[in-house]
DNA sequence: TTGGTTAATTGCTATACAAGCATACGTGCA
DNA sequence: TGCACGTATGCTTGTATAGCAATTAACCAA
């Protein structure tokens, strides 16, 4: 663990906006579909299912975040996990949470 | 890297319900001040500078999300970081994030 | 230029939630 | 039993944003 240094309100609202970024499912979604590699929207939107405004719309705010970046070749956009350290962030929930989960699992299946 | 498998709704929505505890920087406040250790309300408050109420329920927030513990003892009630990934969850941010600015600062620092 | 394809934007409604205020709850002490 | 203290909960208001539908913008090819 690293030294804990007080933080700024303008520093807890960047990190706040950070998390926010990946608190919506679809964003999730779409997050964990790019840990295959880039992939435009076309190809987004048909793997999650969603519409095309509300991807677009999903991507547009996961770049702002700095979560991905966006590459735009002709008549397509290519989109692409940004920092390295989503998947190690998505790693670490996903990880605690199956911990819960079985901690909760245990507390109900004695019989 | 871990590998990845499809993730159910269900998951993605549990997943962004974890992330959303963190999206608010007076929860990141509440959770910066927690890593020094155990505190009850009226220390948090006072710590945070914000309303009783509010913060009685932020920390409602947290505890629901499984970031925190709640442990009642007489009058007060003592709250703690629940899951230890949250320190490695905040310190990837903050690392992510200061390496990012570093970058945006080098993009117009050129002179 | 026209037409077709891909992505972004806009207007709208519904929902979620943070903040503030007042008040209720629960516990220990006089 | 009644009071004081610490914490939680109803309620309202304002703001943010998800989702849908329709439109616009950007680009390429014929």
């Amino acid at each position: 663990m690293k030294p804990r240094r007080p933080l700024s309100d303008h520093a807890l609202e960047l990190i706040a906006h950070r998390f926010a970024a990946l608190a919506e499912p679809m964003r999730l979604k779409l997050v964990h579909a790019l840990f295959a590699g880039e992939k435009n929207v076309t190809e987004l939107v048909a793997e999650t299912g969603g519409t095309q405004a509300n991807i677009s719309r999903h991507l547009q705010v996961l770049a702002r975040g700095g979560v991905l970046s966006r590459r735009k070749d002709g008549l397509q956009v290519f989109y692409a996990i940004a920092d390295q350290s989503v998947y190690e962030l998505c790693d670490l929930v996903c990880g605690s949470m199956e911990k819960q989960a079985a901690k909760h699992a245990g507390a109900f299946a004695r019989r």
